[in-house]
DNA sequence: CAATAATCGAGACGGTACGTCACGTCTTCTT
DNA sequence: AAGAAGACGTGACGTACCGTCTCGATTATTG
């Protein structure tokens, strides 16, 4: 979003003044706040096509102006939303053992698609479908972050031997995250541990096989 | 859904006459084709969420009425035209070997996604998001009667020893099909046969193995 | 103001049937009336300019849309408000003496331009000033109307040798109405009877002394 | 309109101190002349209802609430604009005739009606039809100061016995004036020298056959 | 063959939310 | 203290679709 200004420049030479703004009233941070809560809020509630921008900033006594002014449509706004408060949670154990470490995070990740976490996260891949830069700002905000994460747990694994050297990782985390999303947008399974657990086994066998 | 009566009254056992009906004008053929083609048509080129029954019944030259008379709302008039047309493509071959057969029909499947009709099952997922009888829909007319060839192909495959006696046919399905929903929905990598080729082969490895 | 036909059709040959009309659901002569009603009212209470189409159709029980579907812009419906309630009264007397039939006239003018009416008229002319379609209507409907009228009031004053033969009505007649006029909108004098009484004696004896 | 004080401190007595002034910057002239300029302006090419107060400051290069510092709503604004302008021509003649006078000042009076300032003059009436303090800055700031000028006039008249000693002065100017307002208003007819012309004599000639 | 009945197209209806605009106020930094 | 800049909450604008409704016209079955 615009105005990224300001709250970048922390690079704090001096401590509390410097930080170079144009003229005019800065934007109002509360009012921002109460959006994007406002907006996860909502959605929490009742879903992509049930959430009103009026309502929104009805509900965050906000100006309708107010909420256009920052955000161009509602799937931006969702997506910003998203992001303020992705949870820092949903980080990569180091336990030594690569499908505990997989198998563990995996874990993490369907209990908040289960929970009411998830209509957001449904909310906004269904969104993306029809906004490319909403499904990007999914890819970005979201699925790359953890994926890099990804990444170094798996070199670990094939430090320690665990998979083979050339692995194609892309395709691997395809294959471990692809059923759980599909069960969570399709709902024709349920997204039980006992599923991770099993498809982390499966998908791990196959990957440390690969080397006939 | 009501159209049911007039529908069922075509198994016609008996030659020309007795398909009961009432008196008044019959339902008419054409308007419900014209509807379920400007449906595929305007979702195609759209997206779910612009898709407006008011688009469809101008594009179809059809009283908005007619479509409102025989679909309850937008979810079920996309869930029959969907299924009206759904692709009579998409068999199971049976070549002897199991990773030929899911392969061939996994590779016609990212054909479909990647084409211009893949717009119309994104918009289906999409919409399914917030509407629980356009997702079951889906699931009942697409998911489910491919997934029982698909069970007949891994039966064949178990009866050759490709795969354990004991293989949860579900987990399987969902390893080698999930990566491709996930891919078609995030748009994080692409769609490519070759991606298909070594998905399977990855997946079945893993499930041929799982018996040690 | 489109529909016409169907309203003019009272040729009536046959007598109840043939009054020819396009298919759709017929205009609602009941909303019609709401919505010009509730105009007048709320222009009579608070004046042009805080007169919303909102408050209109909210106090005709109307959609906003009913509004927009028949009249363009606020001008046209106060117009066609003003237009369907135009007091039948103001007509004029014949009682044998011209500045009598003058002078009665103007007087029950006044009566209106200091009544509630008046704001309505006020509005009107205010509004004409920015919307040539506005004032155009004023003159249409109103003016108009009664200056054919008073044509007819001052040919028989012609006639009884009240007035020169080859008199300027519409120079008469603008300076007979015109103080009213002015008076009533740069409001920096009464329009009382005895004013208009002493106007009409001052003007008609400039007119009939014209002949020097 | 707050504005009195520091202009008022203007009438310098002494030198070049001294002039009483608050601390802070004084309030400045240039803004001031831009903002009158550009209601005139903005005014004379979009009509009252299209004056926007937002246009008015961007177009003045001046931020919004200066304009509000120093008037407080639109009619205020535009009264001012228009008394600063206004036309230092329009003043009476003497020439010995009264109908000479009063014939050549109405004469310039349409010259102004049918300008392109005349836009402005039907705005302030426009606008004064919803606002009091429109109007009465219309009367106080142009309509008497003219009609202070009239009423010597009309004295010189009286002197010389062109006119009836006890002459009511109001009903008379009004009757001359009246009609030309009232044509520039409604528009029904054009406001040309011929018609000042006529109605000139025909007024008076009644308001000097009065005595009878 | 008329009467009855359900469909069709068209399009107006009362609503809701949209995204924009201007209002008049405010908060910041600059002059 | 006034200036410009510009964000703020407010509320009306005019538009687009919603899902329902009333029309006249059409097309079948039933008496």
């Amino acid at each position: 979003m615009r105005r990224s200004a300001s709250a970048k420049a922390k690079d704090g030479k001096y401590p509390k003044s410097r930080q170079r703004r144009g003229p005019g009233r800065p934007r109002s941070e509360q009012a921002r706040q109460a959006i994007l809560g406002s907006t996860l809020k909502l959605l929490g509630a009742n879903g992509f096509s049930d959430l009103t921008i009026e309502d929104v900033a009805a509900h965050a006594k906000v100006g309708k102006a107010t909420v256009y002014r920052w955000w161009p449509n509602k799937a931006a706004l969702i997506a910003d939303a998203f992001a303020s408060n992705t949870t820092p949670q949903l980080h990569f154990p180091d336990t030594g053992s690569l499908r505990t470490d997989m198998s563990q995070q995996m874990q993490q990740l369907i209990r908040i698609f289960n929970s009411r976490r998830g209509r957001i996260v449904s909310a906004i891949l269904a969104g993306g479908q029809s906004d490319q830069e909403l499904i990007a700002a999914f890819r970005q905000r979201f699925l790359w972050p953890r994926r890099h994460e990804a990444y170094a747990t798996l070199r670990r694994g094939i430090g320690r031997g665990e998979l083979p050297k050339h692995t194609d990782m892309d395709l691997l985390l395809d294959s471990l995250y692809g059923p759980i999303y599909m069960r969570f947008l399709i709902r024709h399974a349920g997204l039980t541990p006992a599923f991770v657990d099993r498809l982390c086994r499966l998908v791990l066998a196959g990957a440390s096989a690969r080397r006939k």
